[in-house]
DNA sequence: TAAATTTATTGACCTAGTTCAATGCTTTTT
DNA sequence: AAAAAGCATTGAACTAGGTCAATAAATTTA
């Protein structure tokens, strides 16, 4: 646990540079999790508790379309964060859901904790405001990508940004991810498209 | 132009309570401009150097697809921020277009002078955050909206979510948003699909 | 280690949305 | 007021990707 808990020190130590005393303040509030494979952490219509980084595992976000078949909306693997950011800071019903694939373990955070450690560190404020900056570039592309490329295209860029995720999630997942149909997906990746 | 800045003090007093001196050092560094229509904000490889808040008019920011053709990635109107967030806080060439459709007045606020009020006036930093989370909750459903519903689907939605933008935009672009062809809009909208 | 479940592949057929080219309609420019 | 430019509509042919159903392979569970 205490290596696994390196990685958000560090993670930390790159995005401002917190005092030893500020760390320590951050890390108090972070509840350490170890949690299955395959277990759900958020199910729609509750309202996420939680802002998770995961310190190691993977988990994914989705939505569930008319149809009952999942959209994939993120994965989330070592030093990214898993949560509904809407539910989460709008204390609203969630529409999507959260689980495990890996077993995890994480740093979970609420948002009473979050408020106060805001509070007492605003450097943090910055820190937050620049993840979802970078969070919200991503989106913007992902869109795009789906808007102006083909299936095969967003495959082969998948394949290049998240080497790891490949080897670590069923395949029918990437699709969803990607906006295909698990059919399709096999078929780019024999060549036949 | 004075009445039209009201809406910007009414924006940010909806934000969060700031100070009558708060409000006029903000305001202080927002410069007022005047732009005809169909003129480029910005054009691809070029450094934002404005985040604007529009008092007035319609603007969009866009890809260019290798093909030629525009991928529309947002509208924004009375009340709305129009920048490329990527460059311009990354100081990074940007890979989109901004122009204005309407004549439009904004106030554009640079890097530096955002910074400096960040760091006199901590509250903003909060208040940014939070249109940052707004901005990311409204991509994630476009991106499932475009991964999970059909043409027909996203297009009554816009209408409904965005009625004034269908009046003064022309229909093209927002068939480039919603990422279907312009011919296919309009079958769309004759009811034959 | 066998049974059960989940995942991946393949074939045959289907459809939402594209492409291209032509035509008429508006708006802007001169 | 005419010419030019930009915009919307329509038809016909096409294709990227979907659906459904069957089979095979890999993992998990008992």
């Amino acid at each position: 646990m205490d290596k696994s808990i390196l990685l958000f020190k560090n993670y930390l130590a790159q995005c401002n540079d917190f005092s030893a005393e500020e760390l320590d303040l951050i890390l108090s509030k972070m509840e350490y999790k170890r949690v299955p494979k395959k277990t759900r952490l958020l199910n729609i219509g509750e309202i996420c508790d939680f802002e998770a980084f995961v310190l190691k595992g993977i988990g994914i976000s989705y939505f569930i379309h008319e149809n009952g078949s999942k959209v994939i909306l993120s994965f989330a693997s070592e030093s990214w964060w898993l949560s509904d950011i809407e539910s989460f800071h709008r204390q609203t019903p969630s529409k999507m859901c959260i689980e495990t694939i890996e077993e995890m373990e994480i740093l979970s955070l609420s948002l009473k904790d979050k408020e106060e450690l805001l509070h007492s560190i605003p450097k943090l404020e910055r820190m937050y405001r620049l993840i979802l900056q970078n969070h919200l570039v991503n989106y913007q592309q992902r869109l795009l990508a789906n808007i102006a490329q083909s299936g095969k295209e967003r495959y082969q860029y998948f394949i290049e940004k998240y080497p790891e995720v490949i080897q670590r999630v069923p395949q029918h997942l990437i699709a969803s991810y990607l906006g295909i149909t698990a059919e399709f997906l096999s078929r780019i990746r024999t060549a036949k498209f």
